[in-house]
DNA sequence: GTCTCCCCTGTTAGTCACTACCAAGTTGGT
DNA sequence: ACCAACTTGGTAGTGACTAACAGGGGAGAC
């Protein structure tokens, strides 16, 4: 159980991780994502093709890769179970975008945004990745928010407003604030019932 | 412009067409998805392998043949301008079930909609579906409903909502009525603003 | 330091989705 | 009967992805 070894072998996992996929987002960003080859990918990075594929499953991973789940989850359970649903979800994802876009990973973020938005493959797969934060976010909520269908059904209504959101963001190139478009995206779906802004 | 001859050739086409993607339909039910080739496929409906590419872009396809847009896209458009977008949307996904599932296909729905829930590509590309249905949407909304952006944002939330009912009616098997499951669905996210049951 | 185990990486061969490119039979209009 | 367009089948090839086997460099034990 190799669970407590923050050092040293897995740094350099990381790191080729990483490094592979830089130089993938790169390639598919100038050459295009279906004239770039998973080999092509792996010459770029100095590796084999099989060790792309022992860090990504899949070609379209290279870019879906999303430590966005925990970020939004973590974020919902805190929420106060006092107030509606589409409010509690709101804001935790208004939140977490302004975590995302504080640091430095700007332009990253929206090279690889770009990519999902272009590429129908990673349209699909990054809509499907949504799924899977819709889930998370419903167990986070709680037991006793009634019917977890209702649940799913407000998980799902808020993700797709963030979505448009996203596709408004990369249109603009990043210049907007990606939380004040998801707060706007938001409202115009629920209205004002999704609680003031932030403080 | 071979535009205006709905019969003979055409004819024969669409025939091929059904009987491939009931036999695909049928033995990924049995088979799996993923276990299931496209030459078996093509040897089950008696064609060759090329065939069925001429009909079908994608293996994927094969399941997510889909002719909802339009249904919903005129609906959204004879709604009466003056409501919310969220009453008009949803009210349109509402009727468009209700047409969907009055006719004998509704076992067929159900094995295509089980494979797209349960098979990730599928699920994928069945997402990826929504989304261009949501274009459709905004374009039949009209111009003059405030900014575009507030219009995708509403009409995503919408699909979204519908998406949730229709995992829900392939977990019942059917037995529950579709377009109530959606009703229910639109007013667990929005609240009683959508606008009352129809008449 | 040295030995040993294990993780990481590379190589090969193979399956399968999907795409031109070309050949043949059928249908539709003249 | 004749030409054109449409539909189908065959072949060869690309590329994503997998399984099985072999070598190399760190990790811990002595």
């Amino acid at each position: 159980m190799p669970d407590q070894q923050p050092t040293l072998r897995a740094q350099r996992r990381a790191e080729t991780q990483r490094t592979i996929q830089a130089h993938a987002v790169r390639l598919f960003s100038t050459r295009g994502y279906d004239a770039t080859t998973v080999a092509d990918v792996a010459e770029a990075a100095g590796v084999s093709p099989m060790t792309v594929y022992r860090h990504f499953p899949t070609k379209e991973d290279l870019v879906l890769v999303d430590q966005h789940r925990e970020l939004v989850a973590e974020r919902v359970a805190a929420s106060s179970a006092g107030q509606p649903l589409v409010s509690r979800i709101g804001r935790a994802l208004v939140e977490s975008a302004d975590v995302l876009t504080e640091g430095g990973a700007r332009t990253f973020l929206l090279a690889r945004l770009r990519l999902m938005i272009s590429t129908p493959a990673l349209r699909a797969r990054h809509l499907d990745s949504h799924y899977a934060l819709q889930q998370a976010i419903v167990d986070a909520l709680g037991a006793e928010t009634g019917p977890a269908f209702h649940a799913q059904a407000a998980a799902a209504a808020c993700l797709a407003a963030m979505h448009t959101a996203l596709i408004r963001w990369a249109e603009d190139d990043g210049r907007s604030e990606l939380p004040d478009l998801i707060e706007e995206a938001l409202t115009a779906a629920f209205g004002n019932g999704g609680g003031p802004r932030l403080p």
